[in-house]
DNA sequence: ATAGTTTTGTGAAAAACTGAACTAAGGGGG
DNA sequence: CCCCCTTAGTTCAGTTTTTCACAAAACTAT
């Protein structure tokens, strides 16, 4: 199987995204023209995205939405429920554990760590009390947890992503700023550094005018 | 001037997070190979990626670290402080209003808006109060604020957009899932995304072995 | 049927990006 | 001073990703 672009795949991702919207709105199917409007790309970059897995679509008609859907949600692995802990109960870790869509897209939060023994026992939803991280690898193993959120700060991220991977861990979302040393998938969200090329963009367009 | 690859905009971003790093440790002066390991990429990729904006390193030495981080602070724009407004008191607006990572990097969050008239009047931080979004034009324009996070549900992000546009923000950092219409630049930011691609690497990569 | 229109899937070309290799500096030690 | 080691800057080749362009398929109307 030859490699798939890593680009292909985040908009795959935004493709199920638009999907689900023209679902709720009760369309049944969708032209590549179309959902690349809806995106700003170009409808050939659709269609070859799509072709990378199979074919999808019936020419002179376009994407049936539900049968997609349900194709692109094999092909990204969002078919199965995954269990996800939360290590850090700070801003971030908290806002995360509170966020709906991801419990809507198929990701249970089941746990929320921090080290701080003053926080240990707070409720943060109806559900989801804050656990001691002497429990990590116990919880993990327990409740077959598969993904991790690292929401700490830089100094422990480190650290934290070895115990986790031994634990089982079989991927992690990295808040913290910095570059994880470790053996499984690992996607990177530094909210500073959208923020530092958002006004990269800004400054840069002040010289093409 | 040539264009610049996007992805090195990004890669500037991190190596600014590393240099800070460095520097916090005493370092006074690092090479591109140091600067690469800590990243995970090749030496040859941070040369390239610096070379495009001028010349800052010493042959047979390497980059002054306190030089570099200005110069990349110069490169990227924030060099100046720049003022943000948050629309959407939610979970991802608090968090991002909260979030003291972002101030210390010279954003200044002036401002979090929320159509909610029970949350308006309600403190966030201590410096900060939740307006009312009757009042954003005024205050946009009153605060000099350039900078816009959307933390707004979907279905009304992208007249949120527009207001935004033209009350003379310019940029806009975008939380909601979707696709922006606006001439001012946006960086993306859907956390779901970011599940569902780690997802992806974790199924496929048990095809890898 | 047949002609016309729409739209997919795909091979090939173009563009964008990365990486290896080379050249030129710079410093240290004998 | 000369040799050797280190490392930045640059060139060019290789790889990846996007875009183009067109054949094939499917529907519509006559």
């Amino acid at each position: 199987m030859n490699r798939i672009p890593k680009p292909t795949i985040r908009r795959l991702a935004v493709y199920y995204r638009c999907l689900e919207r023209l679902s709720e709105q009760g369309e049944e199917s969708i032209s590549s023209k179309r959902l690349a409007q809806m995106m700003h790309i170009k409808d050939s970059q659709v269609r070859k995205d799509l072709s990378y897995f199979g074919t999808f679509g019936r020419r002179g008609i376009g994407y049936n939405i539900q049968y997609l859907l349900k194709e692109i949600q094999r092909i990204l692995g969002i078919n199965k429920r995954w269990k996800v802990v939360i290590i850090g109960a700070g801003n971030i870790g908290q806002a995360i554990a509170r966020f709906k869509q991801i419990e809507k897209h198929n990701f249970e939060i089941v746990g929320v760590f921090d080290v701080d023994v003053k926080k240990v026992g707070k409720k943060i939803t109806d559900v989801l009390t804050i656990s001691s991280m002497d429990d990590l690898e116990k919880f993990i193993a327990q409740n077959h947890a598969e993904i991790a959120v690292i929401a700490t700060p830089a100094e422990v991220a480190q650290p934290v992503a070895e115990r986790l991977e031994k634990s089982g861990i079989r991927g992690i979302i990295c808040f913290a700023p910095v570059t994880l040393s470790c053996n499984v998938p690992v996607e990177y969200v530094d909210i500073t550094v959208f923020f530092k090329t958002l006004v990269h963009s800004v400054v840069s367009q002040e010289y093409n005018i």
